[in-house]
DNA sequence: CGCTAATCATTAGCGCACTAACTATTTGAA
DNA sequence: TTCAAATAGTTAGTGCGCTAATGATTAGCG
């Protein structure tokens, strides 16, 4: 991935919005974009070595902190739509790292539960968050600290959400 | 910026990786991607009113700087594959925003280019970006200081990019 | 009790985003 | 000059991620 020098443009200061307004290097909406699709790539080498793309893994840390959980639990953990979730889990399954079966009780919901071979799994990734900050040369207070400013900014989206209607 | 201090004692922030590191709610990586999709999800009810999604629209914001580009121009810039910009073009195509054809002197590469009304539609979007941070709550500061950490962070991700092999 | 409404999960359809494989063209070196 | 290598773009295949529609089950109100 080649992104045009990361030092070069920086948006102005304040002031009436300008014509500059339209660069593409001065989005903040495509800085973040890059840096996600980036960040995640950089995690494609380790998280291959444990059978897993970054969604399956974020469902598996959803799992290692609690199972069983519903679809919808799951889905509100992570903040998407179940129908993303739902193909997810069955490859999930079919990688043998965990089961689907509906629940007792209520047979609407999925009673989603990590397998022996998914449980163990967690073993080997105590070492990714180490590993992907040695490899983004952070440390653990800059990993705060961002941390804090996209929670920030997801914040910002949640009391900005009028839809259409103005 | 802040490189690990061989002198420091190792406090216990600093120290060694504990169990509460795989928390999915400590992650970066997570809520780096929850806010690349909720800001991107902030911008559709704007966008919609433009006919464009928002990886079209960033493909417009380049072709406004610069018009005629070749494919691989515009990837490059968008830090895309050219694989995932093709297709889009082509719908970008079927808007009637842009056209493409084969460019004179080297018939490999391809010349896309605004159509009038792809070049009109940019009088409409020079209100998306006021649009976006009053929506978001952010002024220009908080806009820039995002945008800095966020090149930071694509800038750490070219230089920890050892592949699979160490 | 019975029926409507809500809830849960899945499916279908669209649009990214990536890798790998392919075609066409151009370059450039033997 | 000829042919291998590089370059430009497209296509195929997989996996998200979203909205809308569907089927199944449960809750709850009259």
């Amino acid at each position: 991935m080649t992104v045009a020098d990361p030092t070069a443009a920086a948006p102005p200061e304040a002031g009436a919005p300008s014509d500059e307004d339209l660069l593409l290097e001065h989005q903040l909406c495509f800085a973040l974009t890059v840096a996600s699709r980036s960040v995640v790539g950089a995690y494609k080498p380790v998280l291959d070595k444990l059978g897993l793309t970054h969604p399956q893994y974020l469902v598996m840390l959803c799992l290692w902190e609690s199972s069983p959980r519903t679809v919808r639990e799951i889905s509100d953990a992570l903040a998407q739509e179940p129908a993303t979730i739902s193909p997810l889990l069955r490859r999930l399954e079919a990688a043998g790292y965990i089961t689907r079966q509906r629940a007792e009780g209520n047979e609407r919901s999925l009673a989603v539960r990590l397998t022996a071979r998914g449980a163990a799994l967690r073993e080997q990734a105590t070492a990714v968050p180490g590993t992907m900050m040695a490899r983004l040369g952070l440390d653990r207070e800059q990993v705060g600290e961002l941390h804090a400013a996209m929670m920030r900014l997801i914040a910002a989206t949640r009391t900005a959400d009028p839809g259409d209607g103005g």
